[in-house]
DNA sequence: CTCCAATCTGGAGTGCGCTCCAGGTCAAGC
DNA sequence: GCTTGACCTGGAGCGCACTCCAGATTGGAG
């Protein structure tokens, strides 16, 4: 139902068994539950925590800020505003990323349409291979 | 015309000295031309080399494959197709980099959404202030 | 009860990509 | 010629986010 063996909790969260021990050291996660004997047990409410984790790792937030998110969660509903701010801001950096990741996907694509337009060796025997100059004409000048 | 002192080319490549002449140590870059002092010169050549890496690194490629391109460049035209097939399969990547975010983004602003449709403190005096559980209902168990 | 895979702890180590430093050299302006 | 700021080198150091390790303990299956 609701509690997980830590090798369970890894699977489903898809962190480490050694990254969940450190998220509990460095009290990104907190008050994990242990049996009599000391091992771990996370509950459904962990797991949500760690969801939202994968959620700000992917999108680049350093640990330091999901401490900081974390924390305040832990303070109490008084810091909701604080929460709301540190997410929305948050959200402006990837907004910021996804532009850029954008932005130099489109250039690497136009390099391999550089790459594509080229008389290729692949289809067949090819014809005259004429010297190029040194560092190679597709990077060192670009297409556009 | 085409040749620029480090300062001038870090700024117009958007990267550090250091992290230039660090380019340089570890062959990403190769050939800078030289003062008879020693003092580097760059071309508009190596500029274009560092708009590519400047390409490759934010699309998240590691410093290893961008050794890896240069030298198959600099080993001439024969090298295409694997330059080629080498930034097809980066693309791959970063497609799904992209997706990745994408998707994180969506669920970074469901959670942003939930903030949004709470009864903020923000617009003037709160409310009754009901006595929430611990770690924070809005991490613990996010809307959807 | 026995076994063994899973788990525990504290702390050291890793990989990446720079970044900084000391101690010297270069070169453009006065 | 002198000053001064930009530049040089080799190498050490850093910040981040883990990852690995040794040696001890736990706890479910048979």
């Amino acid at each position: 139902m609701s509690g997980y063996a830590p090798s369970e909790a890894a699977r489903r969260s898809g962190f480490s068994l050694d990254t969940l021990r450190y998220y509990e050291k460095i009290g990104l996660l907190a008050d994990v539950e242990r049996t009599a004997g000391g091992q771990r047990i996370f509950t459904d409410e962990d797991l949500g925590w760690l969801v939202l984790f994968r959620c700000l790792r992917d999108t680049g937030m350093p640990i330091a800020q999901m401490c900081r998110y974390a924390q305040l969660a832990r303070d109490g509903e008084h810091t909701a505003d604080e929460r709301h701010e540190l997410l929305r801001h948050h959200a402006v950096r990837v907004e910021e990323q996804m532009r850029l990741l954008q932005r130099q996907y489109d250039h690497l694509r136009e390099k391999i349409r550089f790459y594509e337009q080229l008389p290729g060796t692949t289809p067949g025997t090819q014809a005259q291979r004429r010297p190029d100059r040194r560092p190679d004409s597709a990077s060192a000048r670009p297409p556009l």
